[in-house]
DNA sequence: GGTGATGAATTTTTT
DNA sequence: ATTCATCACC
């Protein structure tokens, strides 16, 4: 590759830190490119690099370039870290994810597919809703054809480009081969709701440009580069949108590794990256091989497990790093036994300077987090779980937000149904059907229907009274909304109809979170300008702040690991059945397997110096005993690159002991390395406040006094609720929790019920 | 319409 | 084991 004469010229920063492989993606503007990035070979990095040298060799004016990728966490960094290398902002380009630029690129067109530009984004609750009410109007039984289901396969359809035309001939059993008409009835339904679900971004979009071909002409008039990150998990809608726009420069340039395509099971198309040669015809692929991130062992441990797959396009990523050590696998007795290990690895790893924010456990399904947990709480090991519910799907979320919905559009009646009995009014589904009635009757929405039919008398005396008031709630709080900002008003609206209150007088251990939650909800409205914008936010952006609370270990699942990295990471479950998912075989077969095997390889390539992978002999699943077979992943790592420990066999307590202990005392001398000068002075993490647990912040007046906590006392735990204390053995607590029984709990993680 | 009992399901989840 | 939804009953 030839170097451009920029590089020479001021040799920028951008393009100093850059390696051959990098600096060839970097350059290769003009025409189809591939640039397939394996795990930890600087992606980030020349993604950056690509658009600030788009940008400062002047090929192109920022409005020219879309830049496409999946989450809005990827999305930011790239704004931020390209506003740090230009040291300014850039304004007016099109970087963003796929849903919010569609929709975005939409609202313009919109009457093109039949919508206001003002169109409302349903999230999943609410297509249940609709694809439950439609279901009731065909007499499909819900037993047979579940809505969810139901709903998937609609959702899949349009992750394939398919519109209800399109899929006339599919010969499903689901809903009583009505599944194509109940797909058509769901996209009048939306059209009439003025809304979209996530899938009709994309199709909508496809369906205008596909069209009308003035519109698809200004898109290529204005886009003359694009550049997608994580190519390999574009589904087909996506894939026909961008071919649809890179026909005009045919400027494109796609990052990804097909080794970490592991949404396949959302619609994802690994087919879109294994052809990207046959789809860009010259298309140059660019291999970026060299990891940064890894020492030699766990990358080689990786890498002979990926190759066990046939879908690849193959890529052989090395290191100059060292060695360093074997990937450790061991094997157990159980979970319980198992997560002790864990915790007491991580507490010798703390005790040998390494910050438990470099330690992470990867878990294959959201539940068996659990066991972990708990033994952490026990040890007092500060922890946060990533990926669990997400803000914006929340309940009390969701719940507000339809207030704020209906309060900015009454005709939204989704929201209006969502809301209209949460608090509890006594307003149930009968109620909700007579209003439903009304409504269609008249062709009008549930607001307009509600206003007009408390002033008959054919509602009962007291629905027809709460329902008026309730209206006149909305006119009082619409008028407010002229006068007040909206984040007042929402606080108020929250607050009269009896909302908060209903979290208040609610007595579960979740509670004080979701108030916690309502109030974050609040203040995260007051930073926009418009209560439309901030709605929009919310449906395609809005996630949970991250607040990064001090020193904790990190538990998540595979899932929710792609794209970090630590120096010490724990794999538990590596069973049969478990990982790989029994369901991911079942449903899908071979290809099933190939995508469990990316999430594994995905796994082991977020270790930077040490990664555990175990399996235990027993699992207790379901409420029941199984023999657990160590996984066939685990068959297939190469012996050379591994070291196997079994607590299974004979002296088991003194070989366990000796091993962690050679292996603590090489630690600092492992981790000096690794830190060598990147990171300040080690110091021993500290123990969470009570007021900062898991993310959250609590008023707590006063904390109480060291061992104020008597036996009898009643108090509160953030994660097992409330409990009565049993025994008080130093700063451990045997509680009597409400729901959960019999605990030992750190008495830090506390406080006294109110 | 709210409550408690019964029964089935039970991965992953960027927007 | 636990959750979640539905059904029967108050």
């Amino acid at each position: 590759m030839t170097q451009p004469a920029l590089s020479t010229v001021d040799d920028p920063a951008y393009w100093r830190e850059l390696n051959p492989a990098q600096r060839a993606a970097v350059v290769a503007m003009d025409g189809a490119v591939l640039v397939l990035a394996g795990a930890g070979t600087g992606k980030t990095r020349v993604l950056t690099a690509r658009l600030v040298h788009l940008l400062t060799t002047g090929k192109a004016l920022p409005g020219q370039i879309l830049a496409v990728t999946f989450t809005n966490k990827a999305a930011a960094e790239v704004r931020t870290r390209i506003s740090d290398m230009l040291g300014r902002s850039v304004e007016g380009w099109f970087l963003g994810t796929f849903h919010s630029l569609a929709a975005r690129l939409l609202r313009p067109h919109a009457e093109l597919v039949g919508l206001k530009p003002s169109f409302t984004i349903l999230d999943e609750d609410d297509q249940l809703r609709l694809i439950k009410q439609l279901c009731e109007a065909e007499n499909i039984d819900d037993k047979k054809s579940p809505p969810r289901v139901i709903l998937s396969v609609i959702s899949r359809w349009k992750d394939r480009g398919l519109l209800p035309e399109d899929v006339r001939n599919e010969t499903s059993q689901l809903a009583n081969g009505k599944l194509t008409k109940l797909y058509a009835q769901y996209q009048e339904r939306l059209r009439s709701l003025n809304a979209c679900d996530f899938g009709d971004l994309l199709l909508h979009q496809l369906t205008i440009l596909k069209n009308h071909p003035d519109v698809l002409a200004a898109m290529h008039n204005r886009f003359r580069y694009i550049l997608v990150d994580e190519y390999q998990d574009t589904n087909v809608a996506q894939y026909l949108w961008l071919r649809l726009l890179a026909q005009g420069h045919h400027n494109i340039c796609c990052v990804g590794d097909e080794d970490q395509s592991i949404y396949g099971w959302r619609g994802a198309e690994i087919g879109n990256i294994l052809r990207f040669e046959e789809d860009f015809p010259g298309a140059q692929v660019i291999r970026l091989e060299q990891n940064y991130r890894s020492t030699g062992n766990i990358l080689a441990a990786a890498s002979h497990l990926i190759a066990n797959n046939r879908m690849r396009l193959g890529k052989t990523l090395w290191t100059s790093a060292e060695p360093g050590e074997k990937v450790h696998v061991r094997t157990l007795w159980d979970g319980e036994e198992e997560a002790r290990w864990v915790a007491d690895e991580v507490e010798a790893l703390q005790r040998a300077k390494i910050p438990l924010n470099e330690m992470a456990v990867m878990v294959r399904a959201g539940f068996q987090t659990r066991q972990f947990e708990e033994r952490f709480i026990t040890l007092g090991i500060p922890y946060r779980v990533l990926v669990g519910a997400r803000f914006y799907e929340r309940q009390e979320i969701r719940d507000a937000l339809a207030y704020l919905r209906l309060l900015a559009a009454p005709g939204d009646d989704l929201a209006f149904e969502r809301i209209i009995n949460a608090p509890k009014r006594g307003i149930g589904p009968a109620a909700l059907q007579q209003l439903y009635n009304f409504a269609r009757e008249a062709q009008i929405s549930l607001t307009e229907a509600t206003a007009r039919l408390v002033e008959t008398d054919e509602l009962k005396p007291k629905l027809r009274s709460t329902l008026r008031s309730l209206m006149e709630s909305f006119v009082h709080w619409r008028e407010l909304l002229q006068t007040m900002s909206h984040a007042d008003v929402a606080q108020i609206v929250l607050d009269e109809s009896g909302y908060t209150g209903m979290w208040q007088a609610d007595k579960s251990p979740e509670a004080p979170g979701r108030l916690d939650n309502l109030k974050e909800f609040v203040s995260a409205l007051a930073e926009f300008d418009t209560l439309p914008a901030f709605l929009e936010h919310v449906s395609l952006v809005l996630e949970a702040t991250e607040r990064s609370v001090g020193e904790q270990v990190s538990l998540m699942t595979l899932h929710g690991a792609k794209g970090l990295e630590f120096d010490i990471v724990f794999l538990p479950g590596w069973e049969e059945e478990i990982f790989p998912s029994r369901r991911a075989l079942e449903e899908n077969g071979g290809q099933g397997l190939e995508e469990e095997r990316r999430l594994a390889y995905v796994g082991i390539t977020r270790s930077k110096a040490r990664a555990y992978i175990s399996h235990v002999a027993n699992r207790h699943l379901h409420g029941s005993w199984i023999n657990a077979l160590p996984s066939r992943f685990i068959t297939e790592l190469p012996d050379e690159h591994i070291e196997k420990r079994s607590t299974i066999s004979s002296n088991t307590h003194s070989s366990s002991n000796m091993w962690q202990k050679e292996h603590i005392e090489r630690i600092p001398t492992l981790w000096q390395q690794l830190q060598a000068g990147q990171r300040g002075q080690n110091r021993l993490p500290t123990r969470p406040k009570v007021t900062e647990i898991e993310g959250k912040s609590y008023e707590i007046k006063p904390i109480r006094a060291e061992g104020a906590v008597n036996v009898g006392d009643r108090i509160f735990h953030e994660k097992f609720g409330y409990g009565i204390v049993k025994r008080i053995d130093h700063d451990k607590l045997e509680i009597n929790f409400e729901k959960a029984g019999l605990k030992k709990v750190m008495e830090s993680f506390v406080k006294p019920a109110k």
